[in-house]
DNA sequence: TATTCGATGTGCT
DNA sequence: GCACATCGAATAC
């Protein structure tokens, strides 16, 4: 049974470091999403690093823009953004102020409100269809642009870990979707997790590791 | 089971 | 104008 008494919130000295690390260590954490109707949770199996001006796939490799602008703040917040004229992509922001360098979160495993987020997603085949990708975890979670440059150290929008830490196994590859910086190994899932983007890519496991 | 393709609209060149 | 950190239906085998 969920209970919210037994998980702590990350706060902002968690999200201002190195995007690689974080982008590991948020594997396993816990998603929260309070709204009037009730509170939505999900634990997080799929992440990628984008890396700021060394990474060309980064939307924050060239210049600060309008779009890009949260991710150049300092860790903590959230940056989302609006894709192939139907989705969103939801990011946790890191490293200090004036780096621009987010994860993305690609996957989640739903654990509580999980009636919510089937009523958000519409038609499902099967279970674990339901946020096994980024635009799937928006949808279920009802994140838009409204949840753009979200304090994730408020009540709204949270990640916690669990107080009885367990170990993973992370599994490590190339990120999906991407032409520019493609062979980069920033994709981190855990190990035989079935709430993981299916995809070729998945066969090509680079290393592992344990957490 | 694997691969292709259309929908859709915003941001950037 | 075109590319895009996607999804899901349709098609091919």
């Amino acid at each position: 049974m969920f209970n919210e008494s037994d998980y702590i919130k990350l706060n902002k000295s968690f999200y201002s470091r190195d995007t690689v690390t974080v982008a590991k260590e948020l594997l396993g954490k816990y998603i929260f999403k309070k709204s009037g109707k009730g509170h939505l949770v999900a634990k997080i199996v799929e992440t990628e690093a984008y890396l700021g001006d060394e990474d060309p796939a980064c939307h924050a490799f060239r210049k600060i823009t309008k779009r890009n602008e949260p991710m150049f703040e300092d860790g903590g917040i959230t940056y989302v953004y609006f894709i192939y004229g139907n989705y969103y992509c939801f990011n946790v922001v890191t490293e200090k102020q004036g780096i621009g360098s987010a994860v993305l979160i690609r996957g989640v495993e739903p654990v509580s409100g999980i009636q919510s987020m089937r009523k958000n997603r519409g038609v499902i085949h099967k279970d674990c269809d339901l946020t096994n990708g980024p635009s799937k975890f928006c949808l279920a979670f009802n994140i838009d642009k409204k949840d753009n440059r979200e304090y994730l150290t408020k009540e709204r929008i949270f990640i916690s870990k669990p107080k009885k830490k367990k170990s993973i196994i992370i599994s490590v590859a190339k990120r999906i979707g991407i032409k520019e910086g493609a062979d980069l190994p920033y994709r981190y899932f855990m190990k035989d997790n079935p709430y993981v983007t299916k995809h070729k890519l998945n066969k090509e496991i680079l290393t592992e590791i344990k957490l």
